[in-house]
RNA sequence: GCCGCGGUAGUAUAGCCCGGCUAGUAUGCGGGCCUGUCGAGCCCGUGACCCGGGUUCAAAUCCCGGCCGCGGCGCCA
């Protein structure tokens, strides 16, 4: 779209618009000074393209604010495109007018460039710079298409997108902690999961969808925890948890596909290669991982919660990148998960793992209030504080089942990083508040 | 919170084990040369040892404490 500012990007710059008039607008990414000629490299988020300057025949204003432009100030340049064999892409801009909107002052606190790297921790505290660094638009241009496609997949299964309230009342759910917020003088909290909502509106709308931030004030302090992540949650009614396995690994399926096919740019930029799955994923029941694991020699018990030692190892037996274990002992998951019927030990839930990282969990969920009660309390949780919810499986509540998947993590998969504060634009975790 | 490793110019690193007085390199920055660069090149210059204490004739280097960071765990609907 032309704006005020400019008519084209400068990655759609091509031969094809040869000889005519553009306007262009972006940042400064390279200047290379060489006597005769002047090139400046401009970048917008589409790409670079390259300004030529003769300085025997341009303009002495022209060069004039040639000289005054510092890596990463923004210009507006106005020229005619060019063929040439010899510039990048085999084409360039000369430039009847370049203005400066702003002056980049320097030197700059990170390379923009990718000459230099620099620390996650520098990275993070100069992000803006750190953003606009090519890496860092393919891993946001492949968020995108995540985003995309995980809505157009579940709005093909007949889900619709929701929200449910991020400030709640109860810290009772066991477990993590929560950040309490002051909610006009009455003690609340951010939500840490949507979950008690989202099986309310499934009583409501039978299939709801959610891509939201919720908050946990853990103590942890890894490359796969932060104190503020997306969740992409669903949750259904009238179906079980195998049924929300199959919509989860489709989910993830169409997501690597979609990502194969629209950025394949992208991950040529992020040096990167999707694993290939082919679906059903394997299932891999609690009890046989346990198993497996015992057989090599670790030392684990059944009824023990499976931690990220164990399952680095455990990936080491599974052909599959991605395989989902289930039927996790009833007592170790969430009270709202459904115990199986014919086996109350163990639970209709499932993990779905990539690698060594947990990326979604899920399971059927109680819907008889009965049981629901009696689940709170064998987990000694107060069945008072949770009655705004416990109330309406007096009032229909259907079967149902739900997943929650954690964004940061499926784009850890998505694009070969290994820590999630890499691919969260702006993390906020134990120590980072700013930016 | 525990364990491990680390903190050297704006950025990223070498030097540290085996202490020695111009702290090296890349990139950046300033200046110069060069009509086609594309990680441009060449020449000159510029800028740094986290803080505090200790050992020593002498500390970037060894020791102690602190702060900060990264990784591995733990914690974690």
């Amino acid at each position: 779209m032309e704006t005020k500012y400019k008519n084209v990007m400068c990655g759609n710059i091509t031969k094809e618009l040869s000889g005519k008039d553009v306007v262009i607008a972006g940042w400064v990414h390279q200047i290379r000074d060489l006597g005769g000629k002047k090139f400046i490299v401009v970048r917008d988020f589409s790409g670079v393209v390259q300004v030529t300057i003769s300085k025997d025949s341009a303009p002495k204003d022209l060069l004039d604010i040639a000289e005054e432009l510092t890596f990463e100030s923004v210009v507006q340049v106005r020229g005619f495109v060019k063929e040439d064999p010899r510039a990048p892409r085999g084409v360039e801009i000369v430039p009847y007018e370049i203005k400066l909107l702003n002056v980049a002052k320097k030197p700059l606190p990170l390379d923009v460039s990718g000459k230099v790297p620099a620390d996650i921790d520098t990275r993070l505290r100069e992000r803006v710079l750190d953003l606009r660094r090519a890496e860092m638009r393919a891993v946001a241009r492949i968020s995108d298409t995540a985003l995309k496609t995980i809505r157009e997949v579940l709005r093909g299964y007949g889900f619709i997108e929701v929200f449910t309230p991020k400030i709640i009342a109860s810290a009772t759910e066991g477990g993590a902690s929560l950040f309490p917020v002051i909610y006009f003088g009455k003690e609340a909290f951010l939500a840490q999961s949507p979950q008690l909502y989202k099986e309310l509106l499934a009583a409501a709308f039978e299939r709801v969808f959610e891509i939201a931030p919720a908050w946990r004030a853990e103590e942890s302090d890894t490359p796969y925890h932060l104190a503020e992540f997306i969740s992409i949650d669903i949750e259904a009614a009238f179906m079980n948890y195998e049924d929300v396995m199959k919509i989860l690994e489709n989910v993830v399926y169409e997501v690597m596909k979609a990502v194969k096919e629209e950025n394949e740019d992208d991950l040529k930029t992020l040096n990167y290669t999707l694993p290939d799955i082919s679906l059903p994923l394997p299932r891999i029941k609690y009890i046989d991982a346990i198993k497996m694991l015992r057989d090599k020699g670790v030392s684990v018990e059944p009824g023990e919660d499976l931690s990220i030692t164990h399952l680095r190892i455990l990936s080491e037996s599974i052909e599959s990148p991605l395989y989902f274990i289930v039927e996790f002992p009833t007592k170790i998951r969430a009270f709202y998960t459904k115990p199986k019927d014919d086996d109350p030990t163990y639970s209709e839930s499932f993990d779905l793992v990539w690698k060594h990282l947990e990326l979604a969990s899920g399971s059927s969920r109680i819907h008889k209030k009965d049981q629901l009660v009696e689940a709170l309390k064998e987990r000694g949780l107060n069945v008072e504080s949770f009655s705004f919810f416990v109330k309406w499986f007096d009032y229909g509540m259907p079967p149902h089942a739900g997943w929650g998947m954690g964004y940061s993590r499926l784009l850890l998969m998505l694009t070969g990083r290994s820590n999630v504060k890499e691919v969260t634009l702006f993390p906020r975790d134990k120590k980072r508040l700013t930016p």
